[in-house]
DNA sequence: CAGAGTGGTCAAGCGGCTTGACGATTATGG
DNA sequence: CCATAATCGTCAAGCCGCTTGACCACTCTG
């Protein structure tokens, strides 16, 4: 199970490095999905991650630096500042979707028929309501 | 699938305290599994752990200081010392067992009949050749 | 409009990990 | 045999991700 994890992170990593995003760690992923989910801020990011604000707002910086996000100000909130995907960023997350289903697929053809699809069915079964969703 | 792990190392974690054991991390338990296996030395839990052997080293004067762990000379190498567990370090394994079986329990009561076994089924025919082995 | 609450940042510090260098001991090959 | 290389463990310095604490700017509430 944990040694399962691993290898889907592991394998996620070394994916998005061979589609040229080997920039990125897991935990931007964990804050992709929350900025593409739209409407984000930093206290939102930090929350979703369980981090402080200050954790979140240097992972952020980071994503800004590498050309991944941009804040822009909150047209509603003058002390807030929105978080939205660049194109590069967008076409991260797109590559972090396709690496997770490589991984995925690797397992489905090892396993005998139906049984991977046990497999899923349980993982849903058991709620899975975290971040960074795998394309199954 | 992700989020499953999590739950596990936190399910883990929160049982392993609720058992008397607050002061002993996730990284730990990787390392208990290599000493427990014996004939264990500073550089095998190094390996075992993927880390520098001074990392390895620090960890492991973390489990020494809190009584789970002690160091003696190796017999057969005047370089090397020979880590064992003490009582309370096997106590802590058997609590750390206790703990998964738990959090996999739970898991088991909330799924379908048969569907727990297709899950157990699926993660070992995956391999799972990782470390910290669950009590399926 | 005063007060509490919230969003974000600056600053300092901690813990886990790394690289680099080192003495001590053990294995290897001429 | 013995010189050389490899390995075990440690000390030292530093990086990086994260925390706590403090603060200002702005927003909400009564």
């Amino acid at each position: 199970m944990l040694g399962l994890a691993g290898r889907l992170i592991d394998g996620i990593q070394s994916g998005m490095a061979a589609r040229g995003f080997d920039d990125v760690r897991p935990a931007h992923g964990f804050a992709f999905a929350r900025i593409s989910a739209g409407d984000a801020t930093n206290a939102d990011v930090a929350e979703h991650l369980g981090v402080t604000k200050q954790a979140a707002s240097q992972l952020i910086d980071q994503l800004v630096t590498r050309g991944y996000v941009t804040r822009r100000p909150d047209p509603r909130d003058a002390r807030a500042r929105l978080l939205e995907l660049t194109p590069r960023g967008t076409a991260c997350t797109r590559a972090a979707e396709s690496a997770a289903a490589e991984v995925v697929g690797r397992w489905r053809d090892r396993l005998p028929a139906g049984q991977f699809d046990a497999l899923r069915a349980a993982v849903v079964a058991l709620g899975e309501p975290g971040p960074l969703r795998i394309p199954w």
